[in-house]
DNA sequence: CGATTGTGTACTGTTGACAGTTTAATGGAG
DNA sequence: CTCCATTAAACTGTCAACAGTACACAATCG
């Protein structure tokens, strides 16, 4: 059992990132598989908001019984990307436009907690990638490309709060993230919304390099609430009141 | 089957809340009462941290079958009340003590926000509620009640929450604040720590009263790091490091 | 013709059984 | 006596079948 004694072949791979792999696999079960691909069609848009989820035809498709398959909707219902309705089922969950700005306020708050604990603690390096997300967004911004800007955008703020060293945090705001995506189909984002959003970025980032906590907090607040306010800006007509 | 036409009695109960309990009968099924009791088994500490879960009893104390006690159980992960380890079953959480002062963050950043949104919203019946309390939780402290000292200040909490007027930051608190019980191993506050407290209660429902969201949120916050202060300067030898 | 009641189908809620893994117990070797 | 290998028991992971509910559609009556 001991490889480094036995000498057949060099172990490849480090023994923490083996251990990591191994836990991956045993962690790996059908309900954890379900809930990956179910969540991955809500926010993929494959199912539409407020659409029914049949059970019989997910398992089929998933190559599953419905018991793996209604336990993952359990848990996606307990992270708010469902709804359950007794004897009718699971349903993709239905925000109206009133939830979709609550949620801005508590994405606000958390990431203003976050703006603060990064600051207090961020190391250099920790700085400089916040730094290289914000040059990336700019190019992507210089291209016009949305998509990218999207999805560097979307970095950075996990990157931010994967800083903070709150774990809980992090898995909270995460949450909070998919669960905004329940709605925001695919970017529609102005070139004038990226560079003032960039802009905020950079103010961000500026605050937490020179370890101001409370402007960090305030930057970073302010900037989830102009999220906010450009959302209010647009009538988002598949919404309900 | 029309009563109306029959009328052999006139109908006792009002629509409404006819409908109501017909909808609260309705959404009762199986997995949520073993969502409720074994949620209920956890936070009154029957089942202590780290314990491991015995479906097969579970579910013959609830008089059920596994599978609804597994639905709930998936729940209760997401929830954060438990674990699950493939091939080994659910476990009861266990928080270390930086988890707890994590969490400890998490409540004052979501705090502070409701504490601003109520001082911009609240209606003269909410002020007058949560004075009312503060008024409650001086009476039991004067009585050294601290078991009702810590139900009312829970049910402070809960009020201000709700004031929000954000159902999700209050669902995101309410379940929160279950997790913090997973180490509150019931009332170890000293009748100082009770004055103090109270004491930063009225100065929030003072500021809140004075519509002053700024003082508002920042009482609030310091309120809860008041609390996780007082966490911080015990010895919880219960926890791992 | 509209509303209403009955009927069938499709789907969810729940259960019990089986397969595979972990854990505890047992026994033997050093 | 301790340590390790082996084996048995216990428990979880998964599935397929059964029971009950809800919805759609047809038939009936005013």
């Amino acid at each position: 059992m001991n490889a480094t004694a036995l000498r057949v072949t060099p172990d490849p791979v480090p023994r923490s990132t083996a251990e990591h792999a191994i836990e991956a696999r045993r962690s790996q079960t059908l309900v954890s598989i379900c809930h990956t691909e179910i969540e991955r069609m809500i926010l993929d848009a494959e199912l539409g908001m407020g659409a029914r989820l049949n059970e019989l035809t997910l398992a089929a498709r998933l190559g599953v019984s419905r018991g793996p398959v209604r336990e993952a909707c359990r848990s996606l219902v307990q992270a708010g990307l469902l709804e359950t309705h007794a004897n009718r089922g699971f349903f993709v969950r239905k925000l109206t436009r009133k939830e979709v700005v609550d949620l801005y306020d508590v994405r606000a708050g958390l990431m203003r907690l976050a703006g603060g604990l990064v600051a207090q603690r961020a190391a250099p390096e920790q700085v400089t990638q916040l730094r290289e997300l914000v040059e990336a967004m700019d190019a992507a911004r210089a291209e016009s490309d949305m998509a990218r800007f999207q999805d560097v955008n979307t970095e950075f703020h996990a990157a931010l709060v994967t800083a903070t060293d709150n774990h809980r945090l992090e898995e909270i705001y995460r949450g909070l993230a998919k669960e905004s995506r329940l709605f925001r189909r695919r970017g529609l984002v102005s070139a004038a919304a990226m560079a003032s959003s960039n802009r905020e970025h950079r103010a961000i980032v500026e605050a937490i390099a020179s370890h101001d906590a409370e402007r960090a907090a305030a930057t970073m607040e302010d900037h989830i609430l102009q999220g906010k306010a450009r959302f209010l800006s647009v009538a988002v007509d598949e919404l309900e009141p």
